[in-house]
DNA sequence: ATACTATTGTGAAATGATTCACAGCGTTAT
DNA sequence: ATAACGCTGTGAATCATTTCACAATAGTAT
């Protein structure tokens, strides 16, 4: 593959697919790459390049069609086809996450959820199961998942993405503040709060102490 | 200022300081960069220049004292001096990280809440007390408040990042699926959970394609 | 003591991401 | 028509981050 795109370029695609779909809805028909910058909060130069992985197809002095560059990007994160999530850890996150995502995007829902708490095994929340986790291989066979949510604690994290990872699943967004360790052909995003949190404090102190120079 | 130390490196001395308070529990004095680079997923030569930044001191063949270098660690992040956070949006998520960081870490914690639902308002959650919204700039006073997490719907999103830089707030992590304008001086964290699981889907399909190739 | 080994600390090189800057080109005005 | 404008697409430059590679060094064995 000769251009590999970037995470980090992915993630700002979806910020940009988000945005166009608010534009497209209120009717704006073309948007010049200044303005999806100021929306999106970076530079215009990053906007163009980051759209040229989807093949910019802009005009001088008219921009973007908002349409065809929404369509475009929606293209690109392949909503043709259907991308099935499991979760697992209907606890506290697991339960806010279920909720969030139901019904929000079409092409990639969570289909199934798992816990090993029994009186939370075959309760339904917003429209999806929760399934006891010997049930794991055979589910995500059957509904063809591919990507998996962990939202249990640290002491089992591992343990879940080895399962995860050993029935075939290829990408993993992990809530537990623990590094994980997987195989290299499976996509791992950490997810780790308590260091969001830990980096803003920090930060937050230095400008204080800036200020006072 | 000569060198700055880079977000992504504060992210990781975070890692490494829950890491080592592991260790330090169970006992190990000491530990060698190639062991910890091991166990927080990057490498050897990653860990001893971050771990420069709070003034490395490691010993040939014995490593890094794991006391001494957590102690380095929670000095660097200011333990000494409390921070105090509030949360805007008593919602599903809010009341989820609410629920997390409740007793956690003893020098970063959440001391407010606050909503405008009045169902909400003057409930308490896990020992903190939710607030109306007209009692922000009061109570971010009274406690010094440094730091706000943002958990209201987009549509509120960057009016509550206003009042909060409003009233002083220097560092924000924001759950909002929109990025937010703040000034310069204070420091912003997107947490953007859909555009995550988004680039998570995109790239675990990369993979089944590359494997196809 | 002396030699040997394994690991740190860190310049220097490599890699990756962002920004600059401008040629080329629709669009609009005249 | 033609000119003038302002924006896109992109090569090149800059900036940031990671990795390499090795001298310095503390511990260990002989
Ligand atoms: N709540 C938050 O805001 C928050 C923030 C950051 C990180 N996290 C992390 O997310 C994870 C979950 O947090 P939570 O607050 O929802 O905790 P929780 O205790 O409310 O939920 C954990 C759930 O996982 C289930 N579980 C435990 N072991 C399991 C296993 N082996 N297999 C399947 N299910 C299992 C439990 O039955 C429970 O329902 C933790 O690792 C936590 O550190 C949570
Ligand atoms: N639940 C999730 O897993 C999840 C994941 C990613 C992002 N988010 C984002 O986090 C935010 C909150 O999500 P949620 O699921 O908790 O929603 P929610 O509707 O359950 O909670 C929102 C809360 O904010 C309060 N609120 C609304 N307007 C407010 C205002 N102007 N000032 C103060 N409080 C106000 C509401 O009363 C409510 O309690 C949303 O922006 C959502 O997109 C949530």
């Amino acid at each position: 593959m000769p251009n590999r795109i970037s995470d980090k370029t992915v993630a700002r695609l979806s910020i940009y697919s988000r945005l166009l779909g608010g534009f497209r809805q209120q009717g704006k028909e073309t948007i010049h790459s200044h303005d999806l910058a100021l929306v999106a909060g970076v530079t215009p130069a990053q906007v163009r390049r980051d759209l040229m992985s989807v093949g910019g197809m802009g005009s001088p002095s008219k921009g973007y069609d908002v349409t065809e560059l929404s369509e475009s990007i929606e293209a690109f994160f392949g909503s043709q086809q259907r991308v099935n999530v499991a979760l697992i850890g209907l606890g506290n996150i697991g339960r806010a996450i279920l909720a969030y995502f139901h019904g929000r995007r079409p092409h990639l829902a969570i289909v199934a959820a798992f816990d090993i708490d029994s009186h939370r095994v075959d309760c339904v929340h917003n429209g999806c199961r929760c399934y006891p986790m010997h049930a794991l291989g055979e589910i995500i066979e059957q509904q063809k998942i591919s990507v998996g949510i962990i939202a249990v604690p640290v002491s089992a994290a591992q343990e879940v993405a080895d399962t995860l990872v050993a029935h075939g699943i290829e990408g993993i967004m992990n809530f537990a503040p623990v590094p994980l360790r997987v195989p290299p052909n499976v996509y791992l995003e950490q997810v780790d709060i308590t260091t969001s949190l830990e980096t803003v404090a920090y930060f937050a102190r230095q400008h204080t102490q800036e200020e006072r120079r």
